[in-house]
RNA sequence: GCACGCGUAGCUCAGUGGAUAGAGUAUCUGGCUCCGAACCAGAGGGUCAUGGGUUCAACUCCCAUCGUGUGCACCA
């Protein structure tokens, strides 16, 4: 917001001087000491105009000062070595434009002009599978873009994209006739209405799927049956699509109530089964085009590109036992959405070792008109979950750590700490503060690097972590209703640097909002509201506001602290964090 | 082997081509009669993997090398 104002003051200025505005770019100091604000377009302006950089920068400064209400916006502008530009705002034109923002409810930050319609697929569980760690990333980082996209103006619809009919159903429902040969799901002659209870519990589900999929691995037969079984299903066999659907409906409720625990809520629930309708539809598309053809026993297509650097082997749409897979399906909900939506951009927030397959999706779909021109794909990548000694992280017994007893973890650790207090509803603090340290410990982190998986990171409370970020924002309310009698007034020209660093990184959000969207990168929200995090704890340890004697300047603090709280409240939903009333 | 990530303080990580590379943690020191110490203030800690190149300017862009992770058609 500030630089934008004075980027266009400089805009003025070079203008003036003759020389192209683009150059005129304003961003944050990079050496606050020296000045708010520097420029640095004259250094590379020096090559066009074939005069020093130093030289350029005096004769813009010296427009720029001769501009109309340049003194009141501007303290000081002047040239340094090379020829950067550094500027410092009057305090007073600073104040005035934080006293702007009270009123504002997006404090500062623009809508999207044109906005894009954009389906974000992300979460990805499996049926039949518990949620493990692996689906932490992409549940928060996913729900993150999405909130963020939503309040910068986008249209967006999350999708959470079940895997509900790949082979592990087969793998589950071929056990299932294996144990139980005689219930009516398995007999071709059955006509009647099937059972509306499974045959089996949660419990049950859970225990299957690991177990037959190690014996799928050992054992051809066990294998063989699997894939029959994933053929039968996708093709409709009556009993078998009832014991998918029970297997669905068992599965869904846990499913659900794991997203619900972490505040994650999709707008679709639709899976890889949704797709299924549009099967035909995309093979008779890839037909037309004489793209689909038989390779090894497997119906494919062409993907690659004569200037690939590797090649990239064609897409399956076929396996040659006939069932389909998951680049299928994929196509299959990109016709959909196309249809349903007709998407800017449909975006998969899903794990690195992914990205294969999404570049032969992707160009499948933009190669044979699955998808419109304008639409964009975008693979967003997060790297894999480490243990401490860098492999993929596993339970001290070996196993995958499910994501129930993670949040079961980090809770507990948050009940223990709270304990001591009084008069506080403990499972509610609890429930926000475990899950903040888990969240901010994760998206904090970029989403491209692998991730090391720390318990000890995860159950630290001090330092830059969610409830630090928790902790600053219940001071704020504890203070602000200890002053309930004081009416919130003008805010005055800083009183303090604290306090003039905190104006500057108020105005410091549009930016650092609009960067974590280009980039699909909530770790710069985090970076952000942790360092507006930190000026504020340094803001109430030098200023005693309920002791302050200067009214107006009481009532200007108080403004600030409400600013403050609407600016940080934006960031904490964007990361799905909730602050509790005391901790 | 080929391709794509990643390599920054003891550890975990930030760092939009610009000036003296920053946080947290750990270590050491100081601060609660005072709106909450889950806090604040200070100290020490660096060959930005290595070697070239582009540029007025490189942690940032390009190339090579080393280390590391991942992927390379019928799982998702």
């Amino acid at each position: 917001m500030l630089t934008t104002n004075l980027t266009e003051l400089l805009q003025e200025a070079f203008t003036q001087a003759g020389y192209d505005k683009s150059y005129a770019v304003v961003v944050k100091s990079q050496r606050p000491e020296l000045c708010q604000f520097q420029c640095n377009g004259c250094m590379s302006a020096s090559k066009q105009y074939k005069k020093p950089p130093f030289v350029l920068a005096e004769e813009v400064v010296a427009r720029l000062k001769g501009l109309e209400g340049a003194d009141a916006i501007l303290q000081s502008a002047e040239v340094a070595k090379p020829g950067f530009i550094n500027l410092t705002l009057q305090d007073s034109f600073l104040a005035s434009a934080m006293d702007h923002l009270r009123t504002d409810g997006r404090a500062g930050v623009g809508l999207a002009p044109s906005p894009y319609t954009i389906v974000l697929d992300y979460g990805g569980p499996n049926i039949a599978k518990p949620l493990h760690v692996g689906h932490l990333r992409t549940a928060i980082i996913g729900e993150s873009i999405k909130r963020l996209s939503r309040f910068l103006g986008h249209e967006v619809i999350g999708d959470i994209h079940l895997g509900d009919w790949g082979l592990q159903m087969g793998m589950v429902i071929s056990e299932i006739r294996r144990r139980q040969p005689d219930l009516p799901y398995f007999d071709e002659n059955y006509s009647g209405a099937y059972p509306s209870e499974p045959p089996f519990t949660l419990e049950d589900l859970e225990e299957i799927y690991p177990m037959v999929s190690k014996l799928a691995k050992e054992d051809e037969a066990v294998n063989a049956a699997a894939k029959e079984a994933t053929f039968d299903l996708q093709n409709g066999r009556r009993g078998y699509v009832a014991l998918w659907k029970h297997i669905v409906d068992l599965s869904l409720g846990d499913i659900r109530k794991n997203y619900a625990r972490l505040g994650v809520d999709f707008d679709l629930w639709y899976g890889e089964s949704t797709s299924n309708a549009y099967v035909e539809d995309v093979i008779e598309i890839l037909q037309e085009q004489n793209a689909l053809y038989e390779s090894q026993g497997a119906m494919v297509v062409d993907v690659g590109r004569p200037d690939d650097k590797k090649e990239i082997p064609p897409i399956i749409i076929y396996k040659s036992d006939g069932s389909i897979l998951y680049g299928t399906t994929d196509l299959a909900t990109l016709y959909q959405r196309a249809k349903d939506f007709d998407p800017d951009y449909v975006l998969y927030v899903v794990d690195s070792r992914q990205a294969n397959h999404f570049l032969q999706v992707f160009r499948c779909a933009t190669d044979h008109g699955i998808v419109a021109e304008h639409t964009k794909l975008e693979h967003i990548g997060f790297g894999t979950m480490n243990g401490k000694d860098g492999k993929p992280f596993k339970t001290r017994e070996g196993g995958v750590l499910r994501l129930s007893d993670l949040i079961d973890m980090v809770e507990n650790n948050a009940r223990e700490k709270i304990l001591d207090k009084e008069g506080l509803d403990v499972e509610e603090v609890t429930h926000k503060v475990g899950l903040a340290t888990l969240k901010f410990a994760d998206l904090s982190n970029y989403r491209m690097k692998d991730y090391i998986f720390d318990l000890d990171k995860f159950s630290s409370f001090e330092g830059k972590t969610g409830p630090y970020i928790l902790y600053t924002n219940v001071r704020i309310n504890n203070i602000l209703s200890k002053l309930e009698g004081t009416v919130p007034g003008p805010i005055l020209p800083a009183a303090s640097e604290v306090e003039r660093q905190i104006f500057l990184k108020v105005g410091e959000l549009p930016h650092a909002l609009e960067t974590a969207f280009i980039e699909r990168a909530p770790s710069v929200v985090c970076e952000y509201v942790y360092e507006l995090s930190t000026l504020l704890n340094g803001f109430y340890h030098a200023h005693h506001i309920l002791n302050e004697k200067d009214l107006e300047r009481k009532q200007s603090w108080v403004s600030l602290l409400l600013l403050a709280k609407k600016v940080s409240g934006i960031c904490l939903d964007i990361l799905g964090l909730e602050v509790p009333e005391r901790m």
